[in-house]
DNA sequence: AGAAACCTTGGAACTGGTTCCACACCCTAA
DNA sequence: TTAGGGTGTGGAACCAGTTCCAAGGTTTCT
């Protein structure tokens, strides 16, 4: 491989200034006092030299990368949500002059940890001070990234099968309350028979969603129905072959709540195509607010999820843990917020 | 901030092994010859300190990082069809030992070249390679980065407003043959009267659809009809509000070519609340393949464009700059595929 | 006036690998 | 026996920054 032409250094810097090398590096860094005269000297004779200091040298003495790694596992494509998130992280990063790396990782539940072959940054060593764990994330991976000692935050709505004593940094938003909410205000339009739409019920986040519908009903003294399937082809599919089930259940229900926006689309589309309208002849709420939410018609009232807050809060976090690596565990859910569009109807 | 702890070096590895660092060194890169029994006794003690050699160590020495920037230029989030790209690079980089950055920038396209802020990944020197530009790319940018030497390959498509003797290494796809023959496709089932809904042409891409479309029906002895607007509010709106021009032309168009499948989503979206069906009153085809294709019903038929495909020709061909520094500069223009789903009726 | 405190600055030593030269050693050929 | 070639190894020099100590100058205090 050819090799790349020398660039400038702070040593010929400090010649063409005539003033010592420490001093390049007090002004590059703007750390103690340099005179002003000194530094603005400085200042002209690199942008003259066009000089750009080399990161790899500063990072050996400072022992850090000042670089995190957005970790994306078991997904075949970088779907729209992850990369939401991934923008959140790389907004917040790049202003704090952090970088982030892309990696992506296929592996199996069933793996043993010592047997995961982690990608490229992760079998080096110092070259990134952190990881940002998204994507599926089973038992057996958290432990091996535990065993090289990699500081981490982990997105934990699709963590799944971990027992609760395992303890690690976690960002993640709340299931739970966003159904609840959204079943209160179908309940508050005057909705009394209301289903649960929920695919496949075995996912953690879609039982999450589940209980928080059920607490809901409960809350108000009506009946949960859950309308499921052992793992359907996909969640449009899914939403597509159970209105039949739904609109064939005696009383006849006002309205669904979807497990997700996919599902809420199947329905729709189901619905449509035996020419009944959303919300006249049934109301429907989704989740997650993904963009196929905008383009139902008419646009769907769904829970939405602060994707890149998402990811900026798990940048956060990974910072904290960085500069105090003893500091205690912490899980931080945040909030979600029901966006009210069109395919709700007041009863 | 707290200092990592120190790790095992190169030199404790050596006294440990009561041989010289240049050992070490060469049994890490299996590089020259070092006897049997040599080698055995540093594997051993390497593995009994737990040492992992430090990689920004070796990339001061080596003039190269192993890392290429993919950056995202004017984009408000991180779109499916540039993740996608993304994905495509990053999987074809980590096959190779490469590492992939993602960065985002915003910059006006009347900015002066030496005004615009880059990223911090940019700013410092030696951290990366090369550069994937993706997103809209203004001249003013290139120049930018041309002037701080940073070897480059650049995802043509949204290439904007660039005079033809700006050379530098692209990738993209076919924008005029995907549309040629979508619309040859569409002529070949019996389609005389043939529309195209452009959005604004004034996007180069478009344009070059557009003329894509125009050769095709010209091919065919045809007349070609363009449907445009001037800077529509989103391209699904511009669909949706300009069926009616559609529908109402004498003779009335028994097919329209979409600019894009946004476009074909509006124009479907506004026939089926008019209680109109696709294809049997209006045949469609769209551009890109986006999931919204699949969504819609029946399916679009669309020119498939390979994005993951893209991300690794881009990764690809920046390998080749940074080992072949003055090689002439290439545009490889990748094919797209025409897939035909249910949104054309043969007459 | 002299001492103390402070600011600014130069440059040697350092980080943790890689590279390369010198040298010891062994084997073979003249 | 000596010259010549090859192999294996140690360690100094190197890369391009940061850090820190010492020194010189200036200001402030007693």
């Amino acid at each position: 491989m050819e090799v790349v032409p020398r660039k400038t250094t702070i040593r010929e810097v400090a010649q063409a200034a005539a003033v010592g090398v420490g001093t390049i590096s007090r002004v590059l860094n703007s750390s103690s006092q340099v005179s002003r005269e000194t530094r603005e000297r400085v200042l002209e004779t690199i942008r003259r030299l066009g000089f750009r200091p080399n990161a790899q040298a500063r990072r050996i003495l400072k022992r850090r990368a000042e670089m995190v790694c957005f970790l994306l596992s078991n997904r075949d494509f970088l779907h729209p949500f992850h990369a939401r998130i991934l923008q959140g992280v790389e907004s917040y990063a790049s202003g704090l002059k952090q970088h982030v790396l892309f990696a992506a990782l296929h592996y199996s539940p069933r793996t043993p940890p010592d047997r995961i072959d982690l990608p490229p940054v992760l079998q080096e060593h110092g070259l990134i001070d952190g990881l940002i764990l998204a994507g599926t994330i089973y038992p057996n991976l958290l432990r091996k990234i535990e065993s090289i000692h990699m500081p981490f935050v982990a997105f934990s709505n699709n963590v799944v099968g971990m027992s609760d004593e395992q303890q690690f940094d976690q960002v993640g938003f709340d299931d739970f309350n966003g159904t609840l909410h959204a079943t209160r205000y179908l309940i508050g339009k005057g909705h009394r028979q209301i289903v649960f739409a929920a695919g496949d019920i075995s996912y953690p986040w879609l039982r999450r969603r589940f209980e928080g519908y059920r607490q809901g009903m409960r809350e108000n003294k009506l009946k949960a129905v859950l309308i499921a399937a052992r793992s359907p082809q996909s969640f449009v599919d899914f939403g597509q072959k159970s209105i039949g089930r739904i609109l064939s259940r005696q009383p006849r229900p006002t309205a669904a709540v979807a497990g997700n926006d996919e599902i809420a689309y199947g329905l729709w589309r189901s619905l449509q195509r035996h020419a009944m309208k959303v919300p006249d002849d049934i109301s429907l709420v989704g989740f997650d607010d993904r963009e196929e939410a905008l383009l139902m018609d008419p646009p769907l009232s769904t829970v939405r999820v602060h994707k890149e807050e998402i990811g900026e809060t798990c940048m956060k976090m990974l910072l904290e843990r960085l500069h105090h690596p003893r500091m205690t565990f912490s899980h931080r859910i945040l909030p979600t917020e029901f966006v009210i569009r069109g395919t709700v109807r007041h009863l």
